[in-house]
Order: structure tokens, then sequence, then C-alpha cells
DNA sequence: GTCTATAGTACGATAGAC
DNA sequence: GTCTATCGTACTATAGAC
């Protein structure tokens, strides 16, 4: 990949993550990256394309790293099936591990870029994201059907809608608290992210129908 | 408030939902309520404000059902403490009921509005959002601090982020459920939201703080 | 592979008529 | 309270030189 080419990715990946698809034009894409504004679309076609390289680009090694930690999983429990925790781990722990930077503390740039990709791309780019996650869906969805034999496919898709919808708050939120320093340190960032996961795990775990109310 | 303002609060709640601030020309709003441009400027003095405006309109009557709610359970419990189940349904439930309809399908207006506003006002607006919820945190604390006595404070905080977390993932994710016709009706679109209130209190129940791996 | 130049359109805000 | 008209700027995309 050509220099200038690189360049463009990053100045993009900061751009959007700040202010969005929609918020920032290909000029200031081009200038950030000391290149001119038609090099983005010889480069990338369109700004649609551009912002579909990077979520490609970044969403690539997350979903590698969910399938390792399955497979590695899946080889240490021989052929019984996984706990929930573990293939929580696998699909969330990823994803955590990219909102940190190597000391530990919020990486304000990931945490901004993926809560963008993660919900802008569903309502921009409907189609290419089920194409590129559908072994993601396929592979997770299959390991919880594996580890609830009792339960039939609502119930396992109704989990891993709350898998999912967990990620992505987490995501999301992942902000607001970089920027609480209320009483949590910058290095229990990466301590409360982790507690998320493992209470996303206990909260799948539960056969839970109703609700907490008692309405039907 | 006259009959433009209400139709441009209308046609920019709707256009907003789709494209976001950014993504939305105060010209196409104004066109869209059968409106000038200048009408715009001069009922909200400018695009930020009248994104303020729609975010206070919606959150309000969803904080007043969360106070609602908390009151009615305190009166309920007499002086002990509530559970978490309730606490949860207080702060979560009314987000929930704001994504459907009458007929208790997905309401696709508000699931993409709240999104927006729930992602995007962060991001623009941080001090005017967190002036606006400070109650709303600060009351939703102190519940589940009375009802977590041997949690210190980051403890409780964790458990604070985690229901934020998971009511944020939810009214993102919900857009994806409402448009999944894999094995889940539109009927149990409510259902699988309910049970994620429940699952989410289940998940602060628990005294994790390690995740399921092992490590630190 | 990268540039200049440009076409055609849209942007937010405001001044001032009515 | 709502309009027209307009300012200055930004937008995506493309044609064509080098």
């Amino acid at each position: 990949m050509s220099d200038t080419k690189e360049e463009l990715m990053g100045s993009a990946e900061r751009l959007f993550a700040e202010r969005g698809f929609a918020g920032v034009g290909i000029r200031e894409i081009a200038r950030a990256a000391g290149a001119n504004t038609a090099a983005v679309n010889y480069h990338f076609e369109s700004k649609e394309n551009l912002w579909l390289e990077i979520m490609r680009r970044r969403a690539g090694p997350v979903n590698a790293e969910r399938f390792r930690r399955l497979g590695e999983a899946k080889a240490r429990a021989g052929g019984d099936p996984l706990s929930l925790g573990v293939i929580t781990d696998a699909l969330i722990g990823p994803v955590v591990d990219v909102l940190i930077d190597e000391k530990g503390e919020p990486d304000q740039l990931s945490i901004r870029l993926m809560t963008r990709l993660m919900v802008e791309t569903p309502m921009l780019f409907r189609e290419e994201l089920l194409e590129f996650f559908a072994e993601t869906r396929d592979r997770f969805a299959a390991a919880l059907a594996e580890s609830l034999p009792h339960c039939n496919p609502p119930e396992i898709q109704a989990r891993f809608f709350y898998l999912v919808s967990a990620m992505t708050g987490l995501v999301v939120q992942a902000e607001m608290l970089s920027g609480a320093n209320d009483c949590l340190p910058a290095k229990a960032f990466r301590e409360v992210l982790l507690s998320c996961v493992s209470r996303t795990a206990a909260a799948i775990e539960s056969p839970i129908l109703a609700n907490v109310r008692g309405q039907p």
C-alpha cells in the first residue's frame, strides 16, 4: 500500500472518530494527510468506500482474535460444550482490548472510532455489515446453541442479542467512563471493562424470560 | 408553541434520526416542515440548539418516569433498600417503553432517534448532557449504594456504569433486532428487550471482579 | 500516482421586507 | 412570525495535465 493511501486512512480514522461519517469532508481528510482531494477518490473510489475499508481493517483483526479464542477454547474443552463465560470472553474480550492502550489506559481514538463504526455502519451500510459479520454471527450462535442444548432457537437468539448489545454499550459508554474522574483512576479502566464482560456472561446464564415487575 | 415550531421539531426528529446531526441541513429540515430556512434560526437560534431542544423534550419524560418508578418502589418498600431488579427496571424500563409502539412492535423512528441522541450528544454537547442527567445519575447511584451497603464507591460506580452501558447497547442494537426476521416475530420484540432488562439486573447482582480467563 | 482546476450543489447564518 | 435574498464557505466527484 502506498504511503499516501496509508496517510489518508490514518487521517480519515482520526477525523471520522471525532465527527462521524457526515461530519467530515474528503477535502479535510486529504489536507490532514498532506495529499490532494482527488487522491481520496483515486485510492478509495468514494468516501463510502473509504469508510468501509477502515471498518474492515479495524474489525478484521478483532474477528480473527475472536475465532482464535473460540478455537483455543474448543481445543482445550475436547468435545465438551464451552462455558458461557468463555464464549462471552471470546466475543467481547477482543473488542475491549482494542479500547485499551499498551499502558492499560483508555485509547481515546479507538474508543471513538469503534463507537462511530458500530453505530453508523449499520445505518449507512447494512448489507455490507451483515455480510462482513455473517461468519462471526454463525459461529458464535452455534457455540451458544451447543452450550445451551435445552434452549430453542429464539432463546439462543435472545441471548446472542444480549451479548451483542452489551458489547455495543461497553464501547459507546467507554468514552464517558474514561472521562469520569469521580473516584475511578485511569488504572481501573481496564478492570471495569473486564468486569463488565464477566457480568455479561452471568447475564446470559440466567433463564430469565419475564421482567422484574411481573407483567406478561 | 407555534405550529411552525412544532412542525420544525417533528421534521428535525425524523431527519436527525435517519442521518444524524451532521447529516442533515437546516434547509432540508425547514423544507420538510413546509417552512423557510430562516424559521429554524428564528425559533431555535441555531442548529445546535434545535438538537438540544429535541434531546430535552425526548429525555425529559423518560427521566420523569424513572423518578416515578423509583419513588413508587421506595414507597412500597417502606424504609428497606430496593432490590437491584427494581432499580434496574426504573432506570432502563422507561427507555425500553419508548422503543415500542402502542401495538408492542418496534417504533423505528424512536429507536433511531434515541440511538443518535445517546451517541452524538455526548460527543457534541458534553457539558449540557452531564448537567441534564446529573439528577438521574445522583439519584440512581444513591439507590444503588443503599441496596449494596457492602460495596465501596468504585464498586457502586462500576455497577452504575454497567447499567448505563447495557441500556445504551439495548437502544443501539434494537434496530438490528427489529430488522432480524430470522426466527423472532415482531411480537417478540418487546419480550426480548424486557428479558434484557432482567438479565442486566442479574448482571449487577454478581460480585464479579476478575474476568473469566483468570488474569489479574 | 498525484496533481490543478472546476462543475454543480449544499451548507449555516443573517439582514431586512412584510 | 414568516418570508426572500444573499454572504461566504464547504461539499463530492471528475476531467485532464504531468
